[in-house]
DNA sequence: GCTTGATCTAGACCTCACTCCAGCTCGTAG
DNA sequence: CTACGAGCTGGAGTGAGGTCTAGATCAAGC
């Protein structure tokens, strides 16, 4: 607690989960499945010190889960920064395959959106005039 | 196949499946998970027979689902119609607090978005730049 | 030194939303 | 009549993405 942040702090599993909104479970499982670019550095009594680095990459790779990414891809992405200098092309496929993704995502929501928003006007407008008819009672 | 569409005609669980998009055995199991509101009629044969009625509801339910209604919300909601009439502020309810889950949805999918768009963009400059230095290259 | 709380490991377990299977029946075309 | 595909049931299995447990260790404060 109350600990500086000095820019090239190094910081514990919970501050980075603290940071990154991951638990600190989910970046033990993260580490394990390969999701991470370096291996992550330890203190002498084996406890994890992430730099900077990798939570700016848990932050990234938080936000590509959020707007599904399946871990996959994650894991293939990290592994081709892993390679190094060389495959931008590569990785700039993967993201922008991805983004074209969200952006379907997107659309598929605002239809769901505008659907629901449609219904929600049926039965607002239904309270509005009082109890008018069975709304898709079958049982009628 | 060629079955005329008299808007009252009866279908069977395939035809469903083809105009919901849902799977056979996902039908099935919607309806064991009590999500369809009335219970689907039968052929003397124990076939199902489903109603127009019973298609417009699982067009809906498909895109609650797909705005990521859990399913148990959804047999709430289908509990609520079954019960018929008086109940319709509480299906609003529901629907609205849904709808604003989908708005945060999208929010947050945006914000992915340009998340992503920056990177695609820094990727995309670097490509154009020729190999200038180890994006992000943790092994340097 | 002792207590307390954060971390460690390996591996079992969980939820969700289906999906598949075995073994049977139905119904239509030839 | 025979074939064959579509449908039936109950229950087991799947895959993604974590979450939790047990039992031990580490590190900081008193």
């Amino acid at each position: 607690m109350g600990i500086a942040e000095t820019a090239d702090e190094q910081l514990s599993i919970g501050e980075v989960a603290e940071r990154t909104g991951l638990s600190v479970h989910a970046l033990r499982f993260y580490e394990r499945e390969g999701l991470l670019v370096g291996r992550v550095r330890r203190t002498s009594g084996g406890r994890r010190r992430y730099t900077p680095f990798d939570v700016d990459w848990l932050l990234i790779c938080v936000k590509l889960r959020e707007s599904g990414m399946p871990l996959a891809d994650l894991k293939q992405f990290a592994e081709l920064v892993r390679q190094g200098p060389g495959n931008e092309a590569e990785r700039l496929e993967l993201l922008d395959v991805h983004r074209q993704r969200v952006d379907a995502q997107i659309r598929a929501l605002e239809e769901c959106r505008s659907v629901i928003a449609w219904k929600v006007g049926v039965y607002a407008e239904h309270l509005a005039r009082g109890e008018a008819g069975g709304l898709w009672d079958p049982t009628a």
